[in-house]
DNA sequence: GACTCTATCTCGGTA
DNA sequence: TACCGAGGTAGAGTC
């Protein structure tokens, strides 16, 4: 199997997970018509000799979308989205993923006196996750039917230039316990 | 990616090593059109939804033949023949797999005073090769032409209990020290 | 970019 | 069969 980097494995016809022997990319791939030579930078070598071919296909599957994984920073926001008040008291959720042009705001909240708060949650809060923010708010003062729009930066782990960055600019900072969190959680949201 | 065992991998068309995901055999996989359903008998579920089928192929490949590993006893056997008088001084080599009616002998050499010697190499000497000495010199003393053969026991790590039957057998036993024969081998032999 | 840590790790070896 | 350790570890997260 040759994929679009370039990179080649020869797969047995059973076991799933690893190849009989690989190159990873960079590489270069010599075919020589019964056999094949990969060469890597490191100078490495791996010579695949054809006995017989049975097939060969060839497919473009442009751009690889990859994978997103549950469990990690779109958890966390589920975790807070169920259970505002951990933030702040008086929060209630307006909606998750609150939609802009530029991007989806992760949380929209209004606080104990119904103002709009706009919520951007990181594992770890630093300096980029400051500014996602202030783009958002930017966007959202613009929509006149909300009204004054609030900030809030929350994260595992807030990192000292990140939060004097986000206080000079008014958002409040919060940093919030994962764990204690998940017990906290409704039991649908729970994994155990 | 779906082998003759029945596992399934998912592959990016990047990276060679890893799949995205995948499910070992045993399981089994319902083909439900759109979408297939994997499901082992741990009780995990492993759902492919098709977006759009560019090709599908099948191919029998018979048994599999396997990998055979380089620089393990094959080739420890290998630099043995190349230096016997490694193993006692004025070894000299008759011939490796030294064909008998029960099997090959790894070694035959002849000694300084022109004795036949069969020697049985192992990465680690225990008594199922000790045994398997024993029955080589049997079937080689039926060999009128080779006269009286001595045995020797020749491993990387010789364990207690092989080394006890072995001299109780009269069969000399010699560890051997891998990396120094390597470096001791002729430049042919050598891989770097 | 270097370093650290995890893995449905895989794979081989040994008690 | 279970446990332990290495791997061309790969791959992700962190500094």
């Amino acid at each position: 199997m040759v994929k679009a980097d370039g990179c080649v494995a020869i797969h047995a016809d059973g076991g799933a997970y690893k190849p009989l022997n690989w190159m990873n990319s960079p590489n270069t791939l010599t075919d020589n018509g019964d056999h094949w030579v990969v060469t890597n930078p490191k100078g490495e070598t791996l010579t695949i000799n054809l006995a017989e071919v049975l097939d060969e296909v060839s497919h473009e599957f442009g751009e690889d979308p990859g994978l997103t994984k549950d469990g990690v920073e779109a958890h966390l926001q589920e975790l807070l989205a169920a259970s505002p008040e951990v933030m702040e008291d008086g929060l209630r959720l307006v909606r998750r993923e609150y939609p802009t042009a530029i991007g989806p705001v992760d949380l929209v909240c209004r606080d104990a006196d119904d103002g709009v708060v706009a919520i951007e949650v990181k594992r770890r809060g630093e300096i980029d996750g400051v500014e996602q923010l202030s783009r958002y708010i930017e966007r959202l003062h613009l929509d006149s039917s909300l009204g004054d729009v609030r900030g809030m930066f929350v994260a595992q782990v807030i990192k000292p230039q990140a939060r004097v960055l986000a206080e000079s600019r008014g958002y409040r900072c919060v940093e919030v316990d994962y764990d204690a969190l998940r017990g906290l959680a409704p039991d649908e949201l729970r994994l155990f």
